[in-house]
RNA sequence: GCCGGUGUAGCUCAAUUGGUAGAGCAACUGACUUGUAAUCAGUAGGUCGCGGGUUCGAGUCCCAUCACCGGCUCCA
């Protein structure tokens, strides 16, 4: 372990672990370290960002590369923007800016109603500050004076913040220039190291994020050392925006949302052959793993919302409706049906675990405001599953889950996190009861070797749970698989078993989703795949393109063959040029092109293209319809 | 729901200080019969999101409303 001397600005000298953490540092020379970290020299030509604490010590701590690194990049940034908006805007109160993944934001509290194009004028103030080469330096003030110095400025948010802070504490501010914030750090040396930055959005959000708070405006922006990563930065987002699924499912056909119903899509020829083959593929996977299917009725009466506690806790969601003068809802979730279909018959321990699904229809009232696309409707299908157990069943029941789910997820190429959470403050069921639910659940998981999130008390009221975030092309999460223990639905349903003992005991219920909502997932799937679905999922498998109107007869003899395989084909049969022809199946990513003319009419045979890798020239007919079945097996190659 | 922005032909977009709506692609018709990402010509297509108002006159200004976009809140 080699140690590296650090003289401190006081002139201090203090012997540290070589390439240790601005963090760490801080932590180790308490409070007065971080003072002093910020008071560098940054070696801009060869490694970005990265600092010596003085000038004889050559301890490298932080670089952009590292999140840490990144966070007080963009923290700084962040710092910036609020001092270029004070200059610009001055009355303007600052709320919070911290540095978030991919850059920063700051809310601010202003008179001024900031529209897109104030963002070029506080972008070029943001640039004039960094040229002024602004050194950030780091003071503290006990809590009452550093009270008393934001009050002075009238930085009402600030003063709540050091309020709610404790008593005895020592409150830190970053100076740079004429601009001062309450800030704990950390931050790079200078405002100069801020070589390239944008600003991208102003959004609206709630002061702590509690939506019975003041709406402040919060600026979005992102920053980087070199203009090229900007540069790289801005163009994958261009890229994401190609893949946006709402574009693309409009120029594939896939699905659409109209006016006549926000939040409800209509699924186009196209998107069904996806939702079908996502489903074809779900009943295998699940037949497999020993479940049954069921469907239970989209409509119910309001007395069984009441049983399973919907009505009450869950009723500004539901869309209601009324029939023979009797109040009926439309089901926000597949459960109570489900617990139905358990109690239609006598049970027993013999039976478990029951492995009972549905593929269940379900309406929200989602806020308007909260729809997007599909991954956010107003009715939504879920790949629901409810499984009646034992307690000493769960832990290998949820492995059994966790690993379906899995390969569901390993099928499609997706990343995931895990998070399991935990007993809420508010919560059913009895200690033993919750004991004996988190072990199992997070015994499953240890067993199972899944990197996890632990999320403490974060939880339903009604069991703990652990959740799947599919990760998709942005990097965004989205919340997809969840497997849910119930510990309240067996109760206020009264369900019972048999026993070995012949008495009657409540069994064990675990609530659970793989894809989720099957229109989530598709959006996800698209914009995975940038529309480009692998054979088995795509819509139009083979395009067939006759070059002249005579080769017509001889591209419908083929498709009448690959049709009685089980092929999607179509055949182009316009009279355009071929380059045209190509070019749109291209555009609809087609996997497959075949362009038949005198040629292949001669030798019985087809030209193919491929979508992903270009001409592959003459091919004999059987060969690729057997390359393209075997590609469409893809679905089941897990069986 | 909240804050901000947007809404013109099926799609992508134009329309100088308010003066009476235009292009490309798509569609349709015709010609061309085509060899691996856009053949040419013509035709048709809009109560400028919906509803009020100001004005001699509104796509352009104001109000209201709906939807969408970026976020917040919430969530599969």
């Amino acid at each position: 372990m080699s140690m590296v001397k650090v003289t401190l600005k006081d002139g201090s000298v203090k012997e540290v672990e070589k390439g240790i953490s601005i963090y760490e540092l801080a932590k180790e020379i308490s409070g007065r370290l971080a003072k002093e970290a910020v008071v560098g020299e940054v070696d801009g030509e060869t490694v970005d960002l990265t600092y010596t604490l003085d000038h004889d010590a050559d301890v490298s701590i932080l670089k952009f590369d590292d999140e840490e690194g990144a966070h007080a990049f963009r923290h700084t940034s962040s710092h910036i923007l609020a001092q270029a908006v004070q200059r610009l805007f001055p009355g303007t109160k600052l709320a919070i800016g911290p540095a978030i993944d991919n850059g920063f934001y700051y809310d601010f509290d202003s008179e001024h109603v900031f529209v897109p194009e104030d963002l070029e004028k506080i972008e070029a103030e943001m640039k004039k500050i960094i040229k002024e080469d602004l050194k950030l330096e780091r003071f503290e003030l006990p809590r009452s004076e550093a009270l008393d110095f934001v009050s002075e400025k009238g930085e009402d948010y600030k003063a709540e913040l050091i309020n709610d802070l404790p008593e005895d504490s020592i409150i830190s501010f970053y100076k740079q220039g004429e601009f001062t914030d309450l800030c704990a750090g950390c931050h790079v040396t200078s405002t100069k190291q801020v070589k390239a930055i944008k600003l991208l959005s102003v959004a609206g959000a709630y002061w702590r994020g509690d939506e019975k708070n003041k709406m402040l405006q919060r600026i979005y922006g992102t920053s980087f050392p070199k203009a090229k990563l900007l540069e790289e930065h801005l163009e994958m987002l261009e890229e994401a925006k190609k893949r946006d699924h709402r574009k693309l499912g409009k120029e594939l056909k896939l699905f659409a949302l109209r006016e006549e119903g926000p939040g409800f899509p209509f699924f186009l020829p196209n998107g069904m052959v996806v939702k079908n083959e996502l489903m074809h593929y779900w009943r295998e996977v699940h037949n497999a793993a020993g479940y049954v299917e069921v469907e239970t009725p989209l409509i119910m009466n309001r007395k069984l919302w009441e049983t399973s506690g919907h009505w009450y806790h869950y009723k500004e969601n539901m869309y209601t409706v009324q029939i023979d003068d009797e109040d009926y809802a439309i089901k926000p979730m597949n459960c109570p049906g489900g617990m139905l279909v358990y109690d239609m018959e006598m049970r027993s321990y013999r039976d478990f675990p029951l492995r009972i699904g549905e593929v269940g229809r379900v309406h929200r009232h989602e806020l308007s405001g909260a729809l997007h696309g599909l991954m956010r409707v107003r009715a939504f299908t879920q790949d629901d599953a409810h499984i009646f157990m034992l307690p000493e069943q769960i832990k290998d029941e949820i492995k059994n889950v966790a690993t379906l789910i899995d390969e569901v997820y390993q099928k499609f190429g997706f990343k995931y996190n895990v998070e399991l959470s935990t007993r809420p403050e508010k919560s059913m069921g009895s200690d033993e009861e919750w004991e004996l639910a988190e072990t199992s659940l997070q015994g499953a998981l240890e067993e199972l070797g899944l990197d996890y999130k632990l999320n403490e008390g974060d939880g339903a009221f009604y069991g703990p749970k652990i959740d799947f975030h599919l990760i998709d092309c942005l990097g965004r999460s989205w919340q997809c698989g969840t497997i849910q223990l119930d510990m309240q639905l067996p109760q206020r349903f009264d369900l019972n078993y048999i026993g070995a003992d012949g008495e009657k005991h409540r069994p064990i219920v675990i609530h659970r989703v793989a894809y989720g909502s099957i229109e989530r997932f598709i959006g996800i799937l698209i914009e995975h795949y940038a529309g480009k679905f692998p054979t088995w999922l795509a819509p139009v498998q083979v395009k067939i393109l006759p070059i002249a109107d005579r080769h017509a007869d001889y591209a419908y003899e083929l498709k009448r063959m690959m049709q009685s395989k089980g092929i999607r084909v179509e055949v182009d049969e316009r009279s355009e040029k071929i380059g045209y022809k190509i070019r749109e199946a291209q555009l609809q990513k087609n996997p497959y092109m075949l362009i038949v003319g005198d040629k292949e009419v001669e030798e019985k045979s087809i030209s193919v293209r491929s979508r992903d890798k270009g001409e592959l020239g003459a091919q004999d007919v059987a060969a690729f319809i057997d390359q393209v079945i075997s590609e469409i097996k893809e679905r089941a190659n897990s069986l």
